[in-house]
DNA sequence: ACCAGGATTTGACCCATATCAAGCAAGGCA
DNA sequence: TGCCTTGCTTGATATGGGTCAAATCCTGGT
């Protein structure tokens, strides 16, 4: 199993609290060494802006703990959540100095920053650094491209019910919770934020999400809780090409 | 000037007929020359597919002239472009092996083409071709970004709006064909593939651009042609921030 | 110049989702 | 204990944009 496969999408290495996930080589390579100078960590709570869209960002920061998300808006205050980040994602833009989006913390966050210019400067001595960003960018230029399908031609169950088996896979693939095709999670998010990824309102949400659980598509326990009877169906009202998604 | 500022969205040099640019040093590097052997052009007519969606795609490649789009389809052939290739645009994932998305030539096109291992090789020993691309893909994720505020929040009317005043500063900063702040340019799409962009139909499409020349927004000629009068009218019916975008 | 077929426009009607508004449930705090 | 706040649900109604259908406009081919 190649590096790339133990860390898809992180930088991280050394003493950062990320290092749960496995030990790798890579990490002791002296270049990444380099960077522990210029690193620091950030905590945010639940609700706190991290930054906003046009402010000053002078550091690139991997999110160690919690949800963020990446969000725009209009003049008039429709907005838009354009990404999610969650534990060993990545952000910030080497090259440029201000924050394109809101970057808005959905439950207590702690975040591995290193100052920009440093990291620019250690980027361009090291090919590697520079290329696992870009696979990682172009990871979510896909999650983008597919959002953009989801939010021009999906219907609003459609996209409750992708989203809802996104959120199911990625936590599957996590944790091992799961009995036989049984799967069981918890939404990260309010109704709101919902809304504000999939464009609907948030009373279009939970109405949706009530026919859902009306019609057994899916079990609700609370209003966070929530567990999947069966993939196939959901992948199904999802809309998607039933493709192998659901070996997570 | 920077070869970036000269070359920002390429990668071409040499013989590549995109040189028309410019003169650039960096591609008398040794590094591009190496990619000569494997560079070959494809052209495709206007309508024709270039790769579908799943396929074998052994190579990347930059758009020479012409346009093509990025298009992703649900089964029911509900269908939304995700990205638009313009002259200069580059295509193909390093380290992936087959395409994710549809590209079809909406004009006639002539693509510069990589075999797809050795550039991938070429990349792992230059740096900045990895962070060229790197740049490359973060702008592309910005404009998906952007996009995805367009698809999930502005109403049809702002849509179509928002991608005349697109069409027009692209076309505005390539020729400079401006009297005062009129601006005319040829619109490059269909109404088919305007609908595909916005995620509307293409009725829908058509009615709004009706109702924009009705009202003063915009002036036609035939169906393509089009003069914006008053480019900040248009910016405000986009309902963009009144940026200093028109300062193309 | 004439014709055929595709692209576009326009109209009538309908439906999915937004909007506005009221009520409910759970947790924090006086 | 009861009040408030916050997040959620549900209902009634309005409307933007979709759907279906027909008319018109271009354009290339003969």
């Amino acid at each position: 199993m190649s590096h790339d496969d133990v860390y898809p999408a992180s930088l991280q290495c050394g003493d950062c609290p990320i290092r749960h996930r496995a030990v790798c080589a890579r990490c002791e390579a002296n270049e990444l060494d380099e960077l522990e100078s210029v690193k620091y960590y950030r905590s945010f709570e639940a609700g706190q802006t991290v930054i906003w869209s046009g402010d000053k960002m002078d550091f690139v920061a991997s999110v160690v703990s919690g949800i963020a998300t990446l969000t725009q808006t209009l003049e008039d205050g429709r907005t838009q959540m354009v990404g999610l980040l969650l534990p060993s994602d990545f952000v910030g833009r080497p090259g440029r100095d201000r924050a394109a989006y809101n970057i808005t913390a959905t439950t207590d966050i702690l975040m591995c920053c290193f100052r920009r210019r440093p990291f620019e400067e250690m980027m361009e001595r090291t090919p590697h650094i520079a290329q696992r960003l870009l696979q990682m960018t172009l990871d979510e230029l896909d999650a983008a491209r597919e959002w953009m399908l989801l939010l021009g031609r999906k219907t609003a169950r459609e996209k409750i019910a992708s989203l809802l088996s996104i959120v199911a896979r990625r936590d599957a693939s996590i944790r091992h919770r799961r009995t036989d095709n049984r799967l069981t999670f918890d939404l990260p998010l309010t109704r709101e934020a919902m809304a504000d990824y999939l464009g609907l309102t948030l009373e279009t949400v939970s109405r949706q999400i009530s026919a859902l659980k009306r019609e057994g598509v899916i079990e609700l326990e609370g209003k966070r809780h929530v567990t999947v009877p069966d993939m196939q169906r959901l992948l199904i009202e999802a809309g998607d090409d039933s493709d192998g998604g659901l070996i997570v």
